[in-house]
RNA sequence: GGCCCCUUCGUCUAGCGGUUAGGACGCGGCCCUUUCACGGCUGAAACACGGGUUCGAUUCCCGUAGGGGUCACCA
């Protein structure tokens, strides 16, 4: 698959031949976002579809900017999706002392080197070169200094990156992508402090941790190419091979700019938290974009597992689209388990909330939700205290004429003795015949009544699940009120 | 600005030289119906532009435009 570079050899040659190994390597320094838990998403399936292993990372080498709740967070989102990594996670952190290993491994091969510029010099080379329009590009004095002559002052540690040919890469999302060598700069490998910069520790642990292909952002392609710096490299060193990367398109916000926190960069625990989303359904959304298999849409799990591949993994951004992922939800609500779902509900709604009751109210209430938000709507008539709160449209819908129906319905119910829907619907259709009426024109008063609201479960469900002494009690307090008065 | 990448309905996508350009979400209409949903049927809606290559381009090549990414002792 990956070539070399044209002009360099690639000692030990590609990862390719070995077991699949991937990785995700989230930084700390957030939460897990929607594009984030994509990228864990299809390193998971591609380890999966080839047999292979799924390993977690966090790259935490920024102290300042890691977080201990943001790691808890991106752990436990990615539990929530079902993106466990296979093994314990590595944290970057901890191995330092053998990023810095490699660092002076390749100083002693001459591969890297110590640079004696200050940061001002540094800036003022930039300000310089941006002042005479010209593209910066580093080139320091110190990559082929005489060791004799450096000075008793603080360094940083430098990859003498090649200057003459190019380097390509066939990248399994976006093709084959060549870049010519002077664009890749001496970048940084270890900062004075000693402490190695991320672009060292990726390589080094990549490389520790056996990972075969990179899966990550598009974002990473231009740092692909200061990363094959480095591996080719300790290739020469020490035989170390490349991996096979792909690079993933980015996930933009629904006005087509990249993800911030003003439009969908939201948490994946607030899809879960504030958005009322089941997990399966973010899986699905999340699969299916960037990724497709001809016209399906509904994906399991194992059918992911089964059907994907990288080569089927588009190459252009795609944009977050809240409308489907909803519309997806409300699938994976009507076909999840009723008990499972009156959990959910009864988490939301308290310790009030009557577990069993939900569960039987779930088959008529899940159908009209698309989210765990509407659903608690939805079932919020089922624990209403008399005197019901009425909405406005449920309020005018009890006309003076609708309360002496529902003392005429009231009386009717009471006298069936078997309160359940075949024979409550009978009794409602005998007496709007003999009225004359459509059924709505007793149904909807009698809704209103049950429920203060003006959309609910078929009004039979709403009577059974109510039961008997519940919803004569919620009929007759409208019945026997006049008109206006909302008792 | 340099470098890199991308471009099919509003959105997610199928398509891999010859199709009435398909599906899904959303939107409109109809049906079902005690409300709201679900479900069914149906309608409007796309190949960014310009050159090539070819008998023939949505599909291949080159430009243009637009969009995105990246240029740190952040990751």
């Amino acid at each position: 698959m990956a070539s070399g570079s044209v002009t360099q050899a690639t000692p030990g040659g590609n990862a390719g031949s070995r077991p699949v190994v991937t990785r995700f390597a989230p930084s700390p320094t957030g939460y897990l976002h929607i594009g984030g838990a994509r990228t864990a998403l299809f390193n998971w399936l591609y380890a999966r579809r080839h047999g292979g292993k799924y390993l977690l990372r966090i790259e935490d080498t920024d102290r300042a900017r890691s977080t201990e709740p943001a790691i808890d967070a991106i752990f436990d989102g990615l539990s929530w999706l079902g993106l466990d990594g296979d093994e314990p996670a590595t944290f970057q952190f901890a191995r330092s002392d053998r990023h810095a290993e490699v660092a002076h491994k390749l100083i002693t091969a001459g591969h890297a080197y110590r640079c004696y510029m200050t940061q001002d010099e540094l800036a003022a080379h930039r300000a310089k070169a941006q002042e005479e329009r010209r593209p910066f590009r580093l080139l320091s004095p110190w990559r082929d200094a005489d060791p004799a002559n450096y000075p008793d002052a603080p360094y940083v540690v430098r990859i003498k990156a090649p200057r003459d040919g190019e380097t390509v890469i066939d990248d399994l999302v976006q093709g084959q992508v060549t870049v010519r060598n002077e664009e890749i700069d001496d970048f940084v490998l270890l900062r004075s402090d000693g402490t190695p910069t991320y672009m060292l520790a990726v390589v080094v642990d990549d490389h520790d941790m056996g990972v075969t292909h990179v899966i990550r952002g598009d974002d990473h392609l231009n740092n692909a190419f200061r990363q094959l710096a480095i591996i080719h490299a300790m290739g020469a060193i020490e035989g170390w091979e490349r991996p096979i990367y792909g690079h993933v398109p980015l996930i933009h916000g629904s006005d087509g700019a990249k993800l911030s926190k003003r439009h969908g960069a939201i948490g994946v625990d607030s899809y879960r938290d504030d958005l009322g989303i089941l997990p399966e359904a973010l899986f699905n959304y999340l699969l299916r974009l960037g990724w497709g298999h001809g016209d399906d849409e509904i994906i399991a799990r194992e059918q992911a597992v089964e059907w994907f591949d990288m080569t089927d993994v588009g190459k252009s951004p795609s944009r977050f689209d809240l409308a489907k992922l909803q519309n997806l939800n409300g699938h994976y609500m009507r076909v999840a388990d009723d008990d499972r779902l009156a959990a959910l509900v009864g988490e939301r709604l308290g310790a009030s909330a009557d577990r069993a009751l939900l569960a039987r109210a779930m088959p008529v209430l899940k159908v009209r939700a698309k989210d765990l938000n509407e659903l608690v709507d939805g079932a919020a008539f089922l624990f209403a205290k008399r005197p019901l709160v009425f909405s406005e449209k449920a309020a005018s819908l009890l006309t003076d004429e609708a309360r002496e129906r529902l003392a005429t319905i009231h009386d009717r119910l009471a006298a069936e003795a078997d309160w359940s829907a075949e024979p409550l619907e009978a009794v409602l259709k005998a007496l709007a015949e003999e009225q004359g009426l459509g059924l709505g024109k007793l149904a909807q008063p009698l809704r209103a009544a049950l429920t203060g609201q003006t959309t609910s479960p078929g009004i039979f469900d709403v009577l059974v699940l109510l039961g008997r002494d519940e919803s004569l009690a919620r009929i007759a307090a409208q019945a026997t009120a006049s008109a206006g008065s909302q008792v």
